[in-house]
DNA sequence: ACTCTCGCTTGATCAAAATCAAGCGTGTGC
DNA sequence: GCACACGCTTGATTTTGATCAAGCGAGAGT
């Protein structure tokens, strides 16, 4: 599908984009085209070269990788963000696999239109630093989250990210399907539901895809979120890892990922 | 201690400033200055705002985190690398606390030179964009090795990836003290012992730092390495996560983390 | 030589999480 | 309406890893 004028401008304000210059957004952009596609359509698997840079403009991606027949999720992004930056910056193969979890619309930048803009714009390649950068940051706090904490403590800190990500009321609604949550949780089906009635001593319940957080206090001091590893001050756009994404300093639209 | 020309045509050759035109690498390092720490010293906390790019030129430098009294180790840098680049980059804070594991010779760059040159020079910038995708996939690889394999596995797998990095002979030294190894794995230094004591049966026998693999066969078909989660193929400098590092497409010295 | 310390190992126990196996409830298709 | 599939839950069991508690052995300081 020929890209269009709305989807330009679009994105053209996302951090990424905002402070590049006219011609070497062109550059970038040349050669880029939109698509759709269905739930459950597989983007990219492990190992695939990538040619193009996505930029997600609807719906919701999976990123997840696997071995010896386990697999787990590693992200979920949300518009508008992109995916698959640091394997185009390296023009190498993908390390993660990337499907539909929805019905999604997906701007395909060709990967060495964006190096070329890169090198032609240092403003742009400095914009592209600091998106890798807060991509890698939010991986860090990944890692922190999963290697310090067990997994109820995951789930105590992910309901209150969302919380915080969904206007601070006390009853959230939960984003995806309990299986895909578990894995990016890094447990089962099972172990997340466990992990629920564990919670419930802190005042959770839950009714299908909606969650009631009763006692705050008694939540935060099981899950002491902590902002090296949480990323609550975020704006709500993103999730990444256990939903921590990062922006230059002081920002604005969330873009994340590979 | 005043630059020396010494270090700076050590600096030169990495793949960060090769591609540096002179009036940008000029820059960047305007300001820089060469220390020397003893093993055991605390160079940056967790929180701490970082002020400097650290270029680690001798020596071995720790980078962990903590949490609720539990802490952990991200990674093992080894010369000629990068640490805190990430933060630097977004003039941000540190997510991860750097501490000398043995006396160390670092190259100290204030992170304002350093962002004046990349927006100076896009070919430096890019060079910085390729580091930062490097550093971000090898954190990637870390997440899903640790998602993904149990702790005998993970062990395997780092024996492995040593003996590619040694040379590929059959007996190895381990670089660092087996509780340094067991954080980095994400095990206690007990459990390291169980991992080994249970590899003995791949033909794996320790006897203090030295590692002889016995049944290379075997201990593979154990360990099930993956180009898509261990990096052998990278050059022998860096352990990053569990010991993956990657530079962009073809190369060379090792570059690494935050 | 002799403790002392320290890093590592070993064993016993405990806690956390994965797995296996039903069951339950809702929604779909026939 | 009825059967079926599917996502989720619950319970029982096993496996994995953490914790607690000794012990062992090499090296450092006296």
């Amino acid at each position: 599908m020929p890209i269009r004028n709305t989807e330009t401008s679009r994105v053209r304000n996302i951090p990424l984009f905002r402070g590049a210059n006219d011609s070497a957004f062109a550059m970038a952009l040349s050669g880029a085209f939109l698509q759709r596609f269905p739930a459950g359509t597989t983007l990219l698997m492990e190992g695939d070269s990538v040619d193009f840079l996505y930029i997600l403009l609807e719906g919701a991606v999976e990123l997840g990788a696997s071995w010896k027949s386990k697999d787990t999720t590693l992200a979920i992004i949300r518009p508008i963000s992109t995916f698959i930056l640091a394997a185009v910056v390296l023009d190498s193969d993908a390390l993660m696999s990337a499907s539909t979890l929805e019905r999604s619309e997906i701007l395909m930048v060709p990967g060495e239109s964006l190096r070329r803009a890169m090198k032609s714009d240092a403003n742009f390649c400095f914009a592209v630093s600091e998106e890798l950068a807060g991509c890698y940051r939010g991986l860090v706090r990944s890692v922190k989250n999963h290697k310090l904490r067990d997994s109820t403590e995951r789930l105590a800190n992910y309901l209150l990210t969302q919380r915080a990500r969904q206007g601070g009321k006390d009853t959230i609604l939960l984003p995806h399907e309990k299986r895909v949550l578990a894995s990016l949780l890094g447990m089962t089906p099972e172990n997340l539901s466990r992990a629920f009635a564990k919670l419930s001593a802190q005042g959770v319940s839950v009714d299908g895809v909606q969650v009631q957080l009763g006692k705050i206090p008694a939540l935060e001091r099981l899950a002491r979120p902590s902002p090296l590893i949480d990323n609550h001050y975020a704006q709500p756009k993103n999730e990444l890892g256990e939903s921590h994404i990062e922006r230059g300093k002081g920002l604005l639209d969330g873009v994340a990922a590979l």
